[in-house]
Parts: structure tokens; C-alpha cells; sequence
DNA sequence: CCCGAGAATTAGCCATGCCTAAACCTTAAC
DNA sequence: GTTAAGGTTTAGGCATGGCTAATTCTCGGG
């Protein structure tokens, strides 16, 4: 167990549920995120909801109570505020930062977590773009669009990337693609076909669903030429 | 279970054995060490063995292997830096990275470990005087020898503090009495008497125990004037 | 040499979390 | 409205690491 008196595993699932949405979180997603059996979720669900973490109806998911949504924030903040101090302090890669956080996130003390606040200069974003839970439970506005929804031609800067795969992370990384860098949509094709992006001089062909996960946000609000529209 | 493909427990249980000496580790010390009952010390020892990682009579204590050993040593190396990189990098006081770091040195990785290391210039002692277990499994001398073995008056540099108990150390720290602190051992009092010792201008009487623990490295060899011999 | 004290081990149990297999709901299609 | 499929829960186990109580060993004193 953890600091704050529940166990790391209880920790994990309040997360998962925490990021997988505000209300209805089924049990086989849980389980999907967390690779773990149906079965398992489901005996944890009724372990959480004795504690009092999530309300829980049998067959009809499952939310976070406001204990319940304490805990995960509180670790979602270590989780972010780690892989940020990694990144910035330690000279870690981008797409290493998350596994690192994943086991460290359970075991840091308040002190420890104040401390590298502080030498951060107490961040709102960790160096995915993902808005750092405050001490006060909010969470900054992340800004910005999916690449998906951005207007042909529209120049924005990347402010975001929600996939967690360390692979998708090391290839955009590999392909210059990051938060910072000024970005347009040059096309996207219908029926599910590629974006395509222009930025520092390249353009670069992505799956819908990945470019969906990259968000960015409208800067100057100038289009621009070549063969946009 | 950490990085290295045995539990944190294990790695306890091994740095426990490694620190209560080379040979013929007891049983009830290792009940001790580890706030844990002797039966459930008894439990282990079998596992550990059958992982020969220490070898083991039973009723004839028990002793580290190479492997068990390797570990204790790594392990011990996670622990030290952590507590020097807290102290250096994130100014903890001194007192208090023992407890973060008993629990960070069973989950930080590899990469982790080298990159604190290289931040810290691979140092040779933690903040306690204790030496870090290099990476080829060689411990640095760390030199010094116990006040209670210092000739009176001999002026010595205070090099290393061996009790681990935090109030302990609070109290040391509040006195002004920390490694590199210059010392001399004014008088030790016998049958038990308490050293009094000498620094910054003022003294200190502690108890023989405390004195013990507390190890400085003869400098210039001048013997001093006032009360002592 | 024997005996008792104290240390160490075994026996049997508990909590945490995980698993597979079996039983059970819910729902959508007919 | 019935039914089958699929998601969910229950039943029954396993591994880890802890505990207390009971047993067994070791060793020093007589």
C-alpha cells in the first residue's frame, strides 16, 4: 500500500476508471486497461465500492465517488508531475517518461511531490500536453483540437498527444512531431483515410485515429497557400 | 516485484542480511531488522535459499550467495544515491531521505539509477557517510574510525554516521554535528561514561552507543591544548 | 549425560490480487 | 416474447508474505 492508505493496485483502478469517463465505466473496458480478467475487475469493483471509491451497481458499471475521484487525481498528479520532472531535471526522452511514472507515482511522499513542484515552477502541462491535476483538484485547460477537426490549411501548434503508446510516442518523436511544434493540415482524406501535416518542412501521413489523439491549438489564425483548400 | 525480477520484500530481506554481517546471520536479527516475526523470517529464509540466493542451515543462521549478494549490493547502490540525489538535487535535510528512498529503491530503473548518478558525478558516499556500492560491486573506503576510538584530543573530520534512527539524527543535525564537521574528542569517561566532544566552538556529551556510530578521519595529526590528556 | 531455556521451525490461518470455469444477467434480433 | 450472444459476476484456486501457537532443536549448566 501507499502512502495515502490504499494499495497501489487500488490506486491503478481508480485512475483507469478515472480516465476511461465521468460515469457508466463498464468492466470489460477496465479490464482491457488495466490487463487483468473480467473477473478480477469485477471483484475489485465490490472491494471499491465498500471503501466507499466508486458507486457500483451490479451489471450497470460503475463511477468515481468524490473519494474516489480524490485518489485518482491526487495520483494522476504524481503520475504527471513525475514524468515531467524526468523529462525536464533527468534528461529523459519524451516517449521513456511514462513507465518510469507508472511504478513511481505509488511510492512518493507529499514532501517529495512539493519538492519537484517546486523546482518546476509548479507546471500546468506534462511534456505530453496532458494538464497537471492542482493541489486544489482542478485540472488546466488543455486548449486545443484534434488534428481531425482542424480546418484545412489552419496553422496551429501541437499541444498534445493523448496515445500512450511508446511506440506511437517514439515514431512521432522519430519523425520530429511534437508538443511546440507549428503544424497545418494539409489534407484528410474521407472514409477514414490519412491526415496528412505540414510542419518544419516536411509533411508527414498519419492514420485518422492516430491524428486524432494530436491536438492543437489555433494560433495565428492565418490559412495559408499551397495545396490546402 | 521490482525491475530486477525478485520482490521488494526479497530485496529487504537480502539488504537486511548483507548489513547484519558476512556470516551466520541469526534468525531473531533479521526478525528484528525487519519488524517482522521470526516465524515469518523462518518462511523466507527457506525461499530464499531455494532460490540460492543465501545459503542456509537450518537452526545455523544463514549467510548471502554471490547472487544474493549482487542484489543487496544493487540494491543498497539505489538506496544511496537516492539519498544523496534527495539531499543534492531536491534539498532534503539530511534526516529525512532515509524513509523516501527505502521505498524508491525498489522501483527506480536502471536508466534512472545512471542518470541521478551521472547528475551527481558518481559520488562515493551519501549523505550519511555510508559508500555507494559502485557498479562493478567494489565499496568505497569510507575510512575513519569510531569516537570512542579517537585518541582525546586528536582533531579528526567527522566522515560518517552509522545509526539510521531518524530522531537520532534529527538531534545530531540540530546540534550542528554533520560529516565534514572538524571534531575532537575532549573526554570519554569509563565503564559506559558518555564522549564529549569538541567542534564549532562548543561541546557535546553523548552517550557511548552514539559515539560509537559516529566515525571522523584523523587530519592533521596535531593533538590540541585545553582539557584534554 | 541430562535438562531446561531460549531460539528456530513447522502447522495452520489470514488478506491481497490474480486466474479459469461456470452461472447469470441484459439486450438486441427475430 | 423468446432466445442466443456477450458481458458480468460468482465459485473455487493459487502465490505472496504476513501472523500466532505448537513443536523441535541447540546449548550451557548441573
Amino acid at each position: 500500500m501507499t502512502v495515502r492508505g490504499v494499495s497501489a493496485t487500488i490506486e491503478d483502478y481508480l485512475k483507469a476508471i478515472y480516465d476511461l469517463g465521468e460515469s457508466g465505466v463498464k468492466t470489460q473496458s477496465l479490464a482491457d486497461a488495466l490487463s487483468v480478467s473480467a473477473a478480477s475487475v469485477s471483484g475489485m469493483l465490490k472491494k471499491l465500492s465498500d471503501l466507499n471509491l466508486i458507486s457500483y451497481e451490479k451489471y450497470r458499471g460503475t463511477s468515481l465517488t468524490p473519494a474516489g475521484r480524490r485518489i485518482a487525481l491526487e495520483t494522476l498528479r504524481h503520475h504527471r508531475l513525475i514524468e515531467t520532472y524526468l523529462a525536464e531535471a533527468l534528461g529523459y526522452p519524451w516517449h521513456d517518461v511514462h513507465d518510469e511514472a507508472e511504478r513511481l507515482e505509488h511510492v512518493i511522499s507529499e514532501d517529495f511531490e512539493r519538492r519537484i513542484a517546486d523546482v518546476l515552477g509548479h507546471p500546468d502541462f506534462d511534456p505530453h500536453g496532458d494538464p497537471i491535476p492542482q493541489l486544489d483538484g482542478s485540472l488546466p485547460n488543455p486548449g486545443g483540437r484534434p488534428l481531425t477537426e482542424l480546418p484545412l490549411g489552419q496553422v496551429a501548434q501541437l499541444r498534445r498527444i493523448t496515445d500512450q503508446r511508446r511506440e506511437v510516442l517514439l515514431y512521432l518523436e522519430e519523425q520530429g512531431l511534437r508538443p511546440g511544434e507549428t503544424v497545418r493540415v494539409v489534407s484528410h482524406e474521407p472514409f477514414g483515410g490519412p491526415v496528412t501535416v505540414a510542419y518544419g518542412g516536411k509533411q508527414l501521413a498519419l492514420a485518422e485515429a492516430l491524428a486524432g489523439s494530436l491536438y492543437a491549438e489555433v494560433t495565428g489564425s492565418l490559412d495559408t497557400t499551397s495545396e490546402s483548400a
